[in-house]
RNA sequence: CGCGGGGUGGAGCAGCCCGGUAGCUCGUCAGGCUCAUAACCUGAAGGUCGUUGGUUCAAAUCCAACCCCCGCAA
């Protein structure tokens, strides 16, 4: 029996999901997805978000209120007569009437083992704590931030020089699978709620461009797991003198390395920086101006001199 | 009209300010050496220097317009 389902998200995370309801024959009455934004340098153009291309493509009813607050939005969502919505990644708070709209509620694709990291960047959270595992589950939405009881886990293990971006396109795709399946209980009254554990709730704050700046004194394992969580997006960042001019490049990869020095110190003609304990080596790079290359492209137009200490 | 960097053989870069026969580190191909934790030696191929127009005896280099890419900011 296909349900019919309001669709809510916005970026790439939420596409799987989207079209994983649509394959199993599921109707989308209804993609709700956050308003084209201004992109891009010359600022004028507008793009639309992953989900509502993919809604077009697909032929869906997208709809893309700044709000969901007001009455005349609320009872336009109501209107729909869904059974279930389902919510992945949408970006916008879910009011107490949305969440009751729907004859079976609102159901939530999350990409952490909950209670951890609740909240905006679960994935690049995990990997910039180091976590070695994670996992997507299936919730049933409340009032709360990502605290409603859970319905489905898959757990993901992380591997060890794994990045953020890596993680997000294997579980979006577990994300997907993961709500078909549980939409498929739900319907046959079959989906079995837990509660979250009471204890070990983390939020996963947005990153902060602050946070992108690779501190050379932190230790090996830190600055390693902040390239991979921030990488490629918005990625990790640091400083090198090209030319005698300071330039600011993005480290998209890092692996770990032995050797140690002063912190920021090139050690070896491979981009091996010694950290506040231990080393990493720079692996993947990105100058400003330029596409991502391998180290060893990048040395092959930039000499870096062993001894060179990064600010 | 948000700020800025850039488009040079297959890759990454230099050369541009001070116009004059295209360079560096690699890769590729051929041969040698031989098994080297991103080897070494010798030789070779490969470029309308983003596009269009202008200035000039002469343009990668100066001027104008356009196309494309990227960093920051949103």
């Amino acid at each position: 029996m296909p349900l019919r389902i309001i669709f809510m998200g916005t970026p790439h995370f939420s596409v799987p999901t989207l079209e994983a309801l649509v394959e199993a024959g599921h109707q989308i009455v209804a993609v709700y997805t956050q308003p084209p934004r201004p992109a891009g340098r010359r600022g004028l153009d507008l793009t639309a978000s992953p989900v509502q291309q993919a809604a077009e493509r697909l032929g869906l009813e997208v709809r893309s209120p700044v709000t969901l607050r007001d009455a005349a939005e609320q009872a336009a969502f109501a209107a729909l007569d869904a059974d279930v919505a389902v919510v992945v990644a949408y970006g916008l708070l879910l009011p107490p009437a949305i969440l009751a709209a729907t004859r079976l509620g609102a159901y939530n694709g999350h990409a952490s083992l909950l209670p951890r990291w609740r909240g905006a960047a679960p994935i690049q959270r995990a990997i910039m704590a180091g976590d070695t595992e994670t996992g997507m589950m299936i919730m049933k939405m409340e009032e709360g931030l990502d605290t409603g009881p859970v319905g489905l886990v898959d757990r993901v293990e992380i591997g060890a020089d794994e990045t953020a971006g890596e993680l997000h396109d294997r579980l979006m795709h577990v994300g997907g699978r993961l709500m078909v399946e549980a939409l498929a209980k739900l319907e046959a009254g079959k989906l079995a709620l837990e509660p979250q554990a009471a204890d070990g709730a983390t939020y996963a704050g947005k990153i902060a461009k602050t946070e992108t700046r690779i501190d050379w004194k932190l230790p090996a394992t830190e600055i390693h797991n902040r390239v991979r969580g921030l990488a490629p997006f918005p990625g990790a960042w640091c400083e090198i003198e090209i030319a005698g001019r300071l330039e600011r490049v993005k480290i998209l990869r890092s692996a770990l390395a032995k050797g140690s020095g002063a912190a920021g110190e090139i050690l070896d003609d491979r981009m091996t920086v010694a950290c506040g304990e231990g080393a990493v080596r720079l692996v993947e790079i990105q100058r400003a101006g330029g596409k991502p290359v391998k180290a060893g492209e990048f040395l092959h137009g930039t000499r870096i001199e062993q001894g060179t200490i990064l600010p």
